[in-house]
RNA sequence: GGGCGCUUAGCUCAGCUGGUUCAGAGCGUCUGCCUUACAAGCAGAGGGUCGGCGGUUCGAAUCCGUCAGCGCCCACCA
């Protein structure tokens, strides 16, 4: 058959997706066999495919088909996550833009619009993750609002109420004034700005008479009268204002002590309180307090009794409550009151102030602390669960490092807001009654029961209760996952669960080490007593090649399915892989996905050698082959053991490194060079079918890597059945054996001889067809490999000889120098330079191993073997050097 | 402000509990080759006083201290 010069991946991928499909070789059921078990970081319902997720996938995919080729019932499930806040806001501007406004639609009509918009979008990152070759078992696609996984959901909420985990209160949260809905801690992230810092005057009130008081006191006034200075970056909040606080131990406001002030602009006056906890440094060392729009100041109002003034609407705009600037939005009138401020004269100045701005981590704008009814996670309990299973490597992280910042985050847990005020989502299952109070239930028929216990009613109907109109978190849902996939919060008891779980690895960014690896490990431990997974891969962040995160902006981030067409999913595969250490960022190049097509390439070029070859079973296997099947063997058994390792420790990328170089050097190199039969001649029967059981276990080795090449070419390689898959075919590669070792390190000594005599042809520019002479001088240490230099080098022979005659170029490996008459060819001047640069090096080595061994302290005190070492170093110099002297003194009588 | 991590060839990185011939890989670079598997290739070569300083040790890229630079995470100085 003829195959074509380069490889075509697009000729090729879709055929052997479809094929793995439809002979089910992607699906797992429980059987006898060691379950090895991933469940996918479900990508948004509505995303599409990005690097991120190319690098995600890819990663375990390798690690889900090196499992499947070792024998284990591999299982790795799909699915997709509903993205509360993502989609809903997506869904809200596709309406905006056909005119609706969220607020017009009932609860009911919004859903049926989110649900035509995850219709219609959804699942397509599922369809694109073929392309990428991830063999999930589509069978068992799930989506965190289905039916399944809403009623786990649902049973985990209404068991942790009962638990007395969850509770309902009213408290200071992060609310989003865009999406307009609370956000947990971990959804705030903080953006550095320069913001400025408004110094505002704050007239004391109070009617005592002098101004005076003590020495080093800072007291201000102006024709108006005295007046404390307060500085804040959020003039705005001035109309919540209920109190200003100093420390009781700043000297320098101790006139302000029982006073009042009259709060600039707004008029009102209130009083002057004192805590410990104002900042004496900072600014005047004077607070304004805001109870109803800053942490702290909540903090001080709930200690002090002191009323909240919430100024804000739920849009970020003035309410009522503020009386003025009524209406307008938060940053306008931080703009005007500032301008009114000056007119006032009431601003003493304002200065240039680098600041740390919380935002909402979706939509982007700058989160308002808000006072508001949320439903709350008791998260102490779940810390104290989750931490020791990391921290005593029950649960191993890749890399290690990420187990400090894991303890970080829950040695400082705080309870969990888990409320949204969104529709898209899992509605939280507590129905108000009409006489006040609620009641937690899975179903409104069960509400309904413990409504008519709860109230003394039975009279009341199922119309009477209404249901909480807030959805869950996101992640609440998230956090179940590798549970609730197997059905293990409804049927904790059925079949696959106890099968399939515990998982095996999780592979995901180190971004959501606290929204969800963290809290799966606590899901975990609370519902099935055991931990969710064995193992955390943790990816890095795919970058551009200048080290800048990938953003639409910036257009630096490459469609994946792009990169696919051009390149091959293997190449695209192969060129992250390559430089995708566990938790390291990766620079991404197109390069690097070239490199990879290039290596598909060179594979399928091996195997267009390789089949073009003529056979003769009758033929005798020549010596050169027999020493080249016989060492590739070793070579085979050492490096699998290698790759195995490296596999063990999730060092990827070096795995990949290591099959890379075995098959484009070692293989295609060296061994293919060696049995490759003289032009026109066929190869013996016994070489060939050694080299295609070499093929196979290459193809078995790059398998996980490059699956859709490594398939064809295997099909290619025998007479298959229908059905049969590389990926499912037994692979067995023995462990190094005895001798080996001794073995490579012969055959390496012959690659430097071949080397050396190369290099002698690129230094004289003599083509590879011209035959040379070659010398070894004194002893050949490796004279059963003589066949194989012949072939590789290019020589007639290789002739011992006593002492190597005039008009050589001569190189050394090892303690054994080789000679290769040049005759007129030779130039002395440069062959001198080389071996004097060389000399004079070996002797500088020399001497630092003569000073080490006359170190009386380190004879004494090292291991005798590295004095032994030392020694060999000292003989094996000597004995150089004494050649090169040698060599020296002859060129120089030329 | 706290915590963690990093700094090794032009680039991206290995180098595990200090000692296997003055530090390795991939890519890039340079030289020569269209040699009948592959120019998306072949052959060969060059390239680093392991961030600075100090210490421990017979011996340090590797351990300790310190300085400098970079990165990440966490945090309620308005």
């Amino acid at each position: 058959m003829e195959l074509a010069k380069t490889y075509n991946p697009a000729e090729v991928e879709g055929k052997w997706y479809q094929y793995w499909t439809e002979h089910k070789l992607f699906a797992s059921k429980p059987d006898g066999r060691t379950p090895y078990t991933v469940v996918i970081p479900p990508p948004n319902v509505t995303g599409v495919l990005h690097m991120g997720h190319m690098l995600n996938e890819t990663i375990q995919d390798i690690l889900v088909r090196r499992a499947r080729m070792e024998g284990k019932n591999a299982c790795w499930v799909p699915g997709t996550d509903h993205a509360s806040i993502a989609t809903e806001a997506k869904v809200v501007n596709r309406l905006a833009d056909q005119g609706i406004k969220k607020t017009d639609l009932t609860r009911e009509e919004f859903l049926k619009h989110a649900w035509d918009w995850t219709d219609e979008h959804g699942g397509i990152i599922l369809k694109q993750l073929r392309r990428v070759g991830a063999s999930c078992d589509w069978d068992r696609t799930a989506f965190t609002m289905d039916d399944e996984r809403s009623k786990s959901v649902i049973r985990v909420f209404v068991d942790l109420y009962r638990k007395g985990l969850i509770y309902r209160g009213v408290r200071m949260v992060n609310w989003d004034p865009k999406a307009q809905t609370a956000l947990s801690d971990e959804e705030v992230v903080y953006k550095e700005e320069h913001t400025k810092l408004y110094y505002m005057k704050y007239y004391v009130c109070d009617d005592d008479g002098t101004v005076g008081g003590q020495e080093g006191e800072v007291i201000h006034s102006d024709a108006k009268g005295r007046y404390a200075v307060v500085a804040t970056t959020r003039p705005e909040t001035i109309m919540g204002d209920v109190a200003m606080c100093i420390n009781p131990n700043d000297p320098k406001n101790v006139w302000l002590k029982g006073k009042k002030v009259m709060v600039p602009l707004v008029g009102r006056v209130i009083p002057v309180i004192e805590d410990e906890y104002v900042d004496i440094e900072f600014g005047t060392g004077c607070l304004k307090v805001t109870p109803a729009h800053d942490v702290n100041d909540y903090m001080l109002g709930e200690k002090y009794g002191l009323e909240a003034i919430d100024i804000f609407n739920d849009d970020a705009t003035l309410s009522e409550a503020a009386g003025m600037y009524v209406g307008q939005d938060r940053f306008e009138v931080r703009r005007q009151i500032a301008l009114d401020l000056e007119a006032a004269g009431l601003m003493e100045k304002v200065e240039d102030y680098d600041n740390k701005i919380g935002c909402s981590e979706r939509t982007g704008v700058p989160i308002e602390p808000k006072l508001s009814m949320q439903w709350f996670l008791k998260m102490q309990h779940f810390a104290d669960l989750a931490l020791p299973p990391v921290m005593n490597d029950e649960i191993r992280f890749y890399p290690a490092k990420y187990k400090n910042t894991y303890r970080h985050w829950l040695e400082n847990i705080k309870d969990w807001c888990i409320s949204r005020q969104l529709w898209w989502g899992h509605r939280i299952p507590a129905y108000y009654l009409p006489s006040g109070g609620f009641v937690v239930a899975e179903t409104p028929e069960e509400a309904l029961d413990l409504a008519r216990q709860k109230s003394g009613n039975p009279g009341l109907q199922a119309a009477d209760l209404r249901q909480d109109e807030d959805a869950l978190d996101t992640w609440f849902s998230s956090w179940l996952w590798p549970i609730s996939l197997f059905d293990g919060i409804t049927r904790p008891d059925n079949e696959e669960f106890s099968y399939y779980y515990p998982t095996s690895d999780l592979v995901t960014g180190p971004d959501i080490i606290f929204f969800w690896v963290a809290r799966m490990i606590m899901a975990g431990y609370e519902y099935t007593g055991k931990m969710p997974f064995k193992n955390v891969y943790f990816t890095g962040i795919v970058r551009d090649k200048l080290g800048r995160k990938m953003s639409k902006s910036l257009g630096n981030s490459p469609d994946p399915l792009d990169l696919i067409d051009r390149f091959g999913a293997d190449g695209v595969r192969m060129g992250l892989m390559q430089a995708a250490p566990a938790g390291n960022d990766i620079l991404f190049d197109e390069a690097l996905c070239e490199q990879g097509r290039n290596f598909c390439n060179k594979i399928w070029n091996a195997f267009r050698l390789v089949q073009g070859w003529q056979v003769d079973p009758q033929a005798a296997q020549p010596e050169t082959s027999r020493l080249a099947v016989e060492w590739f063997g070793a070579k085979l058994r050492q490096s699998a053991a290698e790759v195995a390792d490296l596999y063990s420790k999730y060092r990827l990328s070096e795995a990949l490194m290591e099959v890379y170089h075995l098959f484009w050097d070692e293989f295609s190199g060296w061994f293919l060079e060696m049995v490759k039969p003289a032009y026109g001649q066929p190869i013996d029967g016994q070489s060939y079918a050694a080299v295609l059981e070499a093929f196979d276990h290459l193809l078995h080795l790059l398998h996980p890597f490059m699956p859709f090449i490594t398939e064809e070419l295997w099909q290619h390689l025998a007479d298959r059945a229908e059905g049969e898959s590389i990926m499912v075919s037994p692979q067995s590669i023995a462990a190094p054996a005895e001798g080996d070792d001794a073995l490579l390190s012969q055959v390496e000594a012959m690659k430097s001889v071949v080397t050396g005599v190369r290099a002698i042809r690129n230094a004289k520019n003599i083509s590879p067809r011209e035959v040379l002479d070659l010398q070894v001088v004194g002893s050949n240490p490796i004279a059963a490999y003589d066949c194989v230099v012949v072939k590789m080098a290019g020589v007639s022979g290789v002739e011992t000889v006593e002492a190597k005659g005039e008009g050589v170029s001569s190189f050394m490996v090892g303690t054994t120098e080789y000679a290769v008459p040049l005759g007129g060819l030779i130039d002395v001047a440069a062959e001198l330079a080389k071996a004097e640069a060389e000399l004079k090096h070996l002797e500088g080595f020399l001497a630092g191993v003569l000073k080490k061994l006359a170190n009386e302290r380190f004879v004494n005190h090292a291991p005798a073997a590295v004095v032994e070492l030392e020694r060999k170093k000292q003989r094996d110099a000597e004995q150089k050097i004494a050649v090169l002297k040698d060599t020296i003194a002859a060129l120089n009588k030329q």
